[in-house]
DNA sequence: TTTTTTACTAAAGGTGATTGTGCAAACGTT
DNA sequence: AACGTTTGCACAATCACCTTTAGTAAAAAA
């Protein structure tokens, strides 16, 4: 009931590259009829393996040309600062993802913009006016070497 | 022709969150009828603004519970290194995203593995095989802040 | 004004999603 | 070995949606 076949598996596999492959696709790629593929995908949904499914877009077409890490440490580590920073970071368009690290930073964000200059305001208007910032560091990724949302299963 | 209205906006908005939305729904939600918003969403796809439509997994249920940031610096700077480093990061499963950086650091890394061991394996056994390679910077990721593929448009 | 473009509504045919039934193989138990 | 249970699959039928086409209206350009 909890494990994961090889058949679901590679449906999986599958639906992390393309999700609009149809159950009759999927179901003649493994040699099965749609019922089964079907049944699986519904299972694969309702038991949390599949969490969701989204478009993704390509982000050079929307303008959105300069990729950050930011790295962020806090001044003062006590919980009230933390949740607030946390808080606050959820309502920032330009941060796609944030992370709480464990080692010489204290949290990683990866910030999507159009410019430097919207990369700056940003800095300037949005992240450092969150309270209890202390160390700031930008990465610029000035290339995607890999880029997917493929878990290796 | 080039330039994406408001209409185009919340239409991607909404398939960046969840790709399954039907041209029915998204179109009662804009109050419009089905052929537009169907025409809007294959001309996004024609014109490359959307890439592609995949599952999200969650990546817990699937047994990664470790993320890593993976900073790598190269010792020699030279181009035929560099190209061997990145061809030979799309065959490691661990590295879901990989990126060019410039400041401190060469390249990130996002490595997914299922326990610390795991992650030990691919240092030892994988990323540490490739030639050139300097420093070598783990960052443990403890937490998920906030955690999206969508692009604010 | 006329032409062209753009975005829309409406309707219909094709296709896949979805569900139910039944079969067959594998497994466990007596 | 025989029986019951479970699991996974095939088949078929229905339903909903996708997809396309045709036609209309409004706005922009000539």
């Amino acid at each position: 009931m909890e494990n994961l076949d090889q058949t679901d598996k590679t449906i999986l596999r599958i639906l992390q590259n393309d999700s609009k492959k149809t159950a009759k696709e999927i179901a003649s790629m493994l040699n099965l009829t749609v019922s089964p593929v079907y049944e699986r995908i519904r299972r694969l949904e309702n038991q949390g393996f599949i969490k969701k499914y989204v478009a993704i877009l390509d982000k050079m077409r929307i303008g959105k040309a300069v990729t950050v890490m930011c790295q962020v440490s806090m001044r003062y580590h006590n919980e009230a600062f933390i949740d607030e920073f946390e808080e606050q970071i959820q309502d920032l368009q330009e941060v796609q993802e944030c992370y709480h690290a464990v080692g010489q930073v204290d949290f990683i964000l990866k910030i999507h913009v159009g410019s430097l200059e919207e990369y700056h305001e940003f800095l300037r208007y949005k992240l450092s006016k969150i309270k209890n910032i202390g160390v700031l560091n930008s990465i610029f990724l000035i290339k995607e070497i890999k880029q997917t949302s493929e878990y290796y299963i």
